[in-house]
DNA sequence: GTCTATAACCAGATAGAC
DNA sequence: GTCTATCTGGTTATAGAC
């Protein structure tokens, strides 16, 4: 174990490189990161990242393919558990909560883009928008089963929209103090509120009155 | 009028260069965005923005600090009128929705930074948090006259932290649908739900049953 | 697959005539 | 204040030895 077997060197390698990159263009943004940056912070020469990845486009779009792929498989397959609403919808917002504080990198590189209208490629702009729909389509899967809204599709995307925009903001916020989390007690309310108002069967919920801190 | 009077050719220029800087930093980011991109784009050499600005922080600096004050000039000074916190909150959010429509760049320059944690210098780093430190403030005050929180101010600073992470992830999700809006409805229906939660009195608040679509 | 070396180019910034 | 011309350094990307 002293050193790696040479015959997966080269996947070793393509994961370093895939480790710095989403680290620095999660942090700095795709275009204030050179691959001089990565190659430097990574110990591999830059002919390195161009013989896997073939160019600076290609680095983001296989970061942006991994960081997908390892967030929809780290959440659960969108069936709740749980007795009652409140039960499921809790259930459902501490796995948002953990997949946010354990992905930190995922949103940020969606949102980190900025460049997404200049120099992207057609399939780094797919990969972003493929990355997006996922998470739009597992939230509103979730939340779809937490309050039942199998006959109500327009009510179940409104809360993920709601839900992701939430996110969203919580990670723009994460920049400027960074440890911020996302808040799951007063999206809690807002949700269990904003099913209510649209009908929403939701017996016990505390939206309209004082209820439990 | 065919020509403009020479004394102030400086300024429309100056003028012109912020313009465009903006523009241009709000789409494509502060990093991938050149001064060779801004100089073809108002038509001006790059000299001159360097005779303005001095460097190309300068000019950042220059169009965060514009649109601060363009947009805190737009916004009331947080007085809220209405009879009942249903119509105060509602002139709220109509306010916050007519200032995200009107100043799509603020918001975007605030977001697409990215640059803060590099070679961003003081003066950057200073502005950025100025900017958003008015934001908070306008936010906290307002929401607080709408609801009468003045001894509740931990309540108010929920409420507007809620707010402003709405509105961010909103202008995020703008870059990917460019005509999405602040959605004020279900924005009104959770802060109301909030607000009843932390024990504010709020007479007829359809938070916690079905009210009016 | 990894390395050194380098090509071709564009970035931010400046000098000095006008 | 605005212009042309230019300097320096970093950028993406490639060539070719090992």
């Amino acid at each position: 174990m002293t050193q790696a077997p040479a015959r997966d060197r080269g996947a070793r390698s393509r994961d370093a490189i895939l480790d710095t990159a989403g680290e620095l263009m999660s942090r700095y943004g795709y275009a204030a990161t050179s691959i001089s940056m990565i190659s430097t912070a990574c110990g591999l020469p830059a002919s390195s990242l161009y013989w896997h990845f073939g160019s600076k486009d290609g680095i983001y779009v296989a970061v942006l393919e991994r960081a997908r792929t390892a967030l929809l498989a780290a959440l659960p397959p969108a069936g709740a558990q749980g007795a009652d609403v409140g039960r499921r919808l809790n259930a459902f917002l501490v796995e948002v909560e953990g997949a946010f504080r354990r992905h930190p990198h995922g949103l940020k590189l969606l949102l980190g883009l900025g460049m997404v209208q200049q120099d992207a490629s057609a399939a780094a702009v797919a990969e972003v928008h493929h990355y997006r729909n996922a998470l739009v389509a597992w939230a509103e899967e979730s939340l779809s089963a937490v309050f039942g809204l199998a006959d109500r599709p327009e009510v179940a995307e409104e809360l993920a929209r709601f839900t992701l925009r939430m996110a969203s903001g919580t990670a723009v916020a994460r920049w400027f103090a960074p440890d911020t989390v996302l808040d799951t007690g007063p999206l809690h309310v807002a949700l269990l509120a904003l099913a209510a108002h649209h009908g929403v069967p939701v017996h016990g919920a505390p939206g309209g009155g004082a209820g439990p801190s």
